[in-house]
DNA sequence: TCTGAAACATGCCAGGA
DNA sequence: TCCTGGCATGTTTCAGA
């Protein structure tokens, strides 16, 4: 499928506030209501908008403190990754988790309240799963950009 | 502010379908359409909702190619540091920086087309910027979880 | 694929418990 | 903080260009 000028300008819109009205829309794209909802429903249904989601302030809600954590396994067999991958999935800490190439096997990003929290995580929880070999935690000390905004 | 167990059962729900209408919500918290209108607005006005997005499928827009690139800076003045940091956040294929404790500055997660895309980009975009001193790259191979969902 | 209008659902605001 | 009710505003469908 192929987006057209109008389909991106629409997306980049949505991508940084979905509460938008169609009617709103219409206006800044120069269509009509009917035009816009279309072109929506199509973006959905095609599965290119995959949902609409409300963003938190980690800060109020007390996971202001943001840990990437690199990762080896003790060995690399599928099913020793499966297992792994099934288990880390499952932690709520974890946002995000790379299988990636270099030095180390996995990337991951932690949210959790402080220090005192993450320390709590990484010996009640992450290092009690199986087959882990090393980790390390690097911290947070600002965030400079921080977006869900990918530009088409 | 505090949160009682059904702002967070609401933040969750929010968290992960927006589209869901007060009514839906209403009927899954046990409470009136109002009630929980009311409880909305609130979480919006205090901040705890930050806002509301469309999540796009990475793949399906060509932007399926996820690198985290590890940076270090020649030298660490505040004036340096605030214009790289200014410099990065123009930077649309940079989702995330955060300045990080460790070996490196930053942490940078990427989002482009493939590896001739971020070829490009490194070579055209991100070590033209000044004070840069070292890049690492690495490439995720697969992605296990990425969520926007903050458990609280 | 667009427009415009009509039917329907939802959001939103009173007023009161 | 919650509820009931009603008006305003939104979404969605459909015929026609």
């Amino acid at each position: 499928m192929t987006l057209d000028p109008t389909d991106k300008k629409l997306l980049l819109l949505l991508q940084t506030d979905s509460k938008r009205t169609t009617k709103e829309l219409s206006i800044k794209l120069n269509l009509s209501v009917t035009a816009v909802y279309e072109r929506i429903k199509k973006l959905e249904r095609e599965g290119i908008i995959d949902k609409y989601v409300v963003l938190l302030d980690k800060e109020k809600v007390g996971k202001g403190f943001i840990v990437f954590c690199h990762l080896k396994l003790i060995q690399h067999t599928k099913d020793f990754l499966t297992i792994f991958e099934s288990q880390v999935t499952q932690l709520p800490e974890v946002l995000e988790c790379y299988h990636v190439s270099g030095d180390y096997d996995y990337i991951l990003k932690i949210v959790v309240k402080d220090m005192k929290a993450y320390r709590e995580f990484l010996v009640t929880k992450l290092t009690t799963l199986h087959h882990i070999g090393s980790t390390q935690s690097t911290f947070m000390i600002n965030e400079v950009k921080n977006t869900t905004i990918v530009t088409i």
